[in-house]
RNA sequence: GCCGAUGUGGCGGAAUGGUAGACGCAACGGACUUAAAAUCCGUUGGGCCGUAAUUGGCCCGUGCCGGUUCGAGUCCGGCCAUCGGCACCA
């Protein structure tokens, strides 16, 4: 033939020919309620892949990890009778796009076009069943156009805490609507990346670098759209409890949002009728604070400064603000603030405390101002002996640790109202003190921050808003999409100002009116993504309502019933999903408050030599260097094969082979090589019934794999399969219709090797016709793993010492006799006292002896 | 510093509190072959005893120390290491 080394078996022919198949009969396309080919009868099934960034990079081995698993699942849910929506898209807006147009002048949908394409092919050429049908692009008009939409929603409602929930701005009874909307126009200090010439959200922001790139980034004051996200803390923690998702995830997330219980104190300022308001998790230990400290930037500093301590305070903001985040978080520095020259009043002591201010204390926190309680925290003792300040003990710990510094609970000391008093009681009692005087009162505060939601970048959805006489208007429903301008250079300014601001024609909207012109953030396509693949192409809605309801489950448990994806999305894309759900849900256009009812994470695929890959590493796995020596169907089980889905593990190419091999087995049980070097039917075939053993095998194997799918063990269904196999190679004939309901095990393992050898033995045997796929899923029947014999392991004292056959129903009686009579035993027992037996039927028996 | 995950042969990994190491890789030996590849068969945690050789027998072994239990890789307590997250959040 050629001088290429003989594959083992064809699979560079078999695999494009499945593939060619599926997509001509659109076997995987999942109807929707109403549509042709709906079976109303059928449960449905969601199964979601995070979708890709479709980078120029194309895909590493890393992506089809997950999708390989959910592939499986799908598959397998198909088999079982589900109607399954497994669908694939593109989250394509995004920084590299946009770093390449500014490199070559390519226009970024160009790029993306062209990275979509490359991707599409690579996935299609692992098998993956999904609906293609509902394929979307988050930079497509018509997918944007309801991104802009939903933005509108968000902006015309705002978060009435009577109810709890998010409702249309009209409810609002207060004057100024646009200070209540949950999305906001602020002057915020951000996150600024000079070299990326944007703002970015915190959580886009890592150790004081961008996520994207690593560049340095500043807090700059700006102008910038805000969605009021805090607004729904306390809902996003609850909605976590119901969910099926990783702990850890769970969690971090809870960590994230960083709910925490105290109470509101405010300070009266000596000499005026202004007063500082602090946040506290330890009131009962207000006795001790012995001075203020409040963030440099906090609004009551201009007012109580004094003249002669302007200078220095003066200074000390202006350093403070010229500080990156990654100083300013540097932990090993020494503590910093200045005096300000005014003096508050302790509401507990009467006591007059001095009020300094701090970059230790952080603006967007709390009230930004604190009450310094050194005796029990470490940052204000650090401060307290740095600049010598007093320090009061009030919590006496109930160890013998040393009271000064102790930061746990104890007894309230030096503390007239609470002595005594454990710090729990404590804090309840001061509480009700200083409530019922005015003084304060219970809060609870969050980490979490309002969501910075826009961008000084070029490829990204444009805002659906218009400014008139400085302030800002929505566009009406009928006048979206918004599409950005055609523009030459996509060049950030420099200045902070949007590159849409180039537009000059563009961003002007009427005489009057001016165009938004900062885009939205990456999120923002991705945080409904899932909602838009129930129902893609509907021009009348973001998701029609029938749709949303079959798909996400309507009133029963559900939404989409599995997701699968990496950690790094664990606060962020999750978080906003789910906080656009809530509101989406509040409003009336969903029919569930949480979007994802189980989640798994799949671990990251390390390189041969246990590093992360990377380009500079030159570690990196292609999938389509792996297909073509092995094929697809060995590249899937392999990604399975490799170990748990959600652990950290390194590729092998060794292992991909001994996969390779596995198939190949299979593949020359049905099919050997004839004097012509083709392939032909095994005569070994025959349409007998399977041995006993052969029975019970399969059954083992049926109901091994069956339940190692639902329970996402994947790899040991593939090892299990792997058993089976093993078990017919060398035998004289085989069973056919052991073979065809392995075949269907198979299936959705490796799709394409097991169609083949399907349809080939229906040519052959003429019965069975139809797709693999289009077959149903076998049951076990538990009665033939039943052994008529068991083999008895026998211990003295927990160690093994002898192993015997028994029959399976030998009472707990017949066991002890049987074992104490073993050869084996009977020498080690004599002479001894035997203290106990314990028998486990089918199992064991342990003979205690001293 | 705080929180979380993980720790089992030469390697990836299996094991409802009940035979540790399934399955795969690598290695070694054999069959087939002129030869190689491919394929098939066998051995393979460490140490020791026994025997002409086999069958066999004993001890140790799941990061470390302790506990619960007839019995612990698995449960509990304390440590160590690696990875991940958060990090002046009052």
């Amino acid at each position: 033939m050629n001088s290429d080394r003989r594959k083992p078996y064809p699979f560079d022919q078999i695999e494009p020919k499945w593939q060619a198949i599926w997509e001509e009969r659109q076997l995987f396309h999942a109807p929707n309620p109403g549509e042709k080919g709906s079976d109303p009868a059928k449960p449905k099934f969601y199964v979601l892949d995070m979708f890709p960034y479709p980078s120029g990079a194309g895909l590493h081995v890393g992506h089809p990890e997950g999708y390989t698993a959910t592939d499986i699942v799908a598959r397998y849910k198909r088999l079982r009778g589900f109607n399954v929506l497994h669908p694939m898209g593109w989250d394509a807006f995004g920084l590299p796009a946009e770093q390449y147009a500014i490199k070559t002048g390519q226009h970024p949908a160009i790029t993306t076009r062209e990275n979509v394409a490359k991707f599409k092919s690579q996935l299609k050429r692992i098998g993956f069943s999904y609906d293609w049908q509902r394929e979307i692009n988050t930079t497509d008009p018509t997918y944007y156009k309801w991104t802009q939409w939903i933005f509108l929603q968000i902006y015309n409602s705002w978060f009435n805490p009577e109810t709890n929930r998010a409702e249309p701005i009209s409810t609002y009874r207060g004057t100024d609507p646009d200070s209540v909307r949950l999305a906001y126009v602020a002057d915020v200090a951000v996150n600024w990346c000079p070299e990326l010439g944007t703002v970015l959200a915190n959580e886009e922001v890592v150790d004081g670098k961008s996520e994207v790139g690593g560049f340095p980034v500043v807090r700059r004051p700006m102008r910038q759209w805000m969605l009021r996200i805090t607004a729904f803390a306390e809902r996003l923690l609850e909605g976590l409890d119901e969910l099926d998702w990783p702990e850890g995830i769970k969690l971090l997330q809870r960590n994230w949002i960083g709910r925490s219980q105290g109470a509101e104190i405010d300070f009266k300022i000596e000499n005026t009728d202004q007063q500082i308001r602090v946040f506290t998790t330890r009131p009962d230990t207000v006795y001790g604070g012995t001075f203020l400290v409040l963030a440099p930037e906090h609004s009551l500093v201009d007012l109580i400064v004094t003249e002669e301590q302007w200078p220095a305070v003066r200074e000390y903001r202006e350093r403070a603000a010229r500080k990156s985040e990654l100083e300013r978080a540097d932990l090993s520095k020494e503590k910093t603030g200045v005096f300000t020259g005014a003096y508050a009043i302790n509401p507990a002591t009467n006591n007059k405390i001095p009020i300094w201010i701090a970059d230790y204390v952080l603006l967007g926190y709390g009230t930004g101002a604190i009450g310094g309680v050194p005796a029990h925290d470490e940052r204000d003792l650090e401060f307290a002996k740095k600049f010598d300040l007093p320090i009061v003990v009030v919590v006496q710990p109930t160890g013998d640790e040393p009271a000064l510094g102790f930061t746990g609970e104890g007894i309230a000391i030096n503390s007239p109202v609470i002595n005594g008093l454990t710090s729990a009681e404590a804090k309840k009692k001061i509480t009700a003190w200083l409530e019922e005087r005015g003084l304060g009162k219970r809060a609870i505060n969050y980490k979490l921050r309002d969501w910075l939601f826009s961008r000084q970048r070029y490829w990204g959805e444009p805002f659906p808003i218009v400014w008139e006489n400085g302030k800002h208007r929505a566009l009406q429903e009928k006048e979206l999409p918004v599409v950005p301008p055609p523009l030459d250079d996509y060049k950030p300014t420099g200045t902070g100002e949007p590159p849409l601001a180039k537009a000059k024609e563009w961003i002007r909207y009427s005489d009057k009116a001016m165009r938004e012109t900062n885009t939205m953030p990456q999120w923002a396509g991705s945080c409904w993504y899932y909602l838009r693949f129930c129902d893609p192409h509907n021009d009348e809605r973001f998701v029609g309502q029938e749709a949303e309801h079959y798909w996400m489950g309507g009133d029963k448990p559900g939404g989409v019933d599995l997701y699968v994806g990496g950690t790094e999305h664990a606060v962020l894309h999750l978080l906003y999903a789910r906080f656009w759900q809530k509101v989406l849900f509040d409003l009336g256009y969903l029919s569930k408050p949480e979007p994802f009812q189980r989640l798994v994470n799949q671990g990251i695929i390390l390189g041969e030599d246990n590093q992360k890959m990377s380009k500079s590493r030159g570690n990196i796995v292609n999938p389509d260097d792996v297909i073509d020596q092995h094929g697809a169907d060995a590249f899937r089980c392999y990604e399975m094969f490799m170990g748990p889905l959600e652990q950290m593990k390194p590729w092998s190419t060794r292992g991909v082979e001994g996969v390779a091999r596995f198939l190949a087995r299979v593949w020359r049980l049905l099919r050997t090589e004839n004097q012509a070097g083709e392939w032909e039917l095994s005569k070994k075939i025959k349409a007998i019934d399977a041995t006993k053993p052969q029975q019970k095998l399969l059954h083992a194997t049926i109901k091994k794999v069956t339940e190692d799918i639902e329970s996402f063990s994947l790899n040991t269904a593939i090892s299990q399969m792997m058993i089976f196999v093993n078990a017919f190679t060398n035998v004289e004939t085989i069973p056919l219709s052991a073979m065809r309901t392995f075949l269907i095990l198979l299936n959705p393992f490796a799709p394409h090797i097991s169609s083949e050898l399907w349809e080939r033995l229906s040519a052959e045997f003429g019965d069975a016709r139809g797709d693999v796929s289009q077959h149903s899923w076998p049951a076990y029947d538990e009665r033939l793993l039943i052994e008529d014999e068991v083999e008895i392991v026998i211990q003295i004292n927990g160690k093994l010492r002898d192993r015997i056959k028994m029959p399976i129903a030998a009472t707990e009686e017949e066991l002890k006799t049987a074992a104490l009579a073993s050869p084996n035993i009977q020498p080690r027992v004599a002479g001894k006292t035997v203290r106990n037996v314990i028998v486990v039927p089918k199992r064991l028996v342990n003979v205690v002896v001293t």
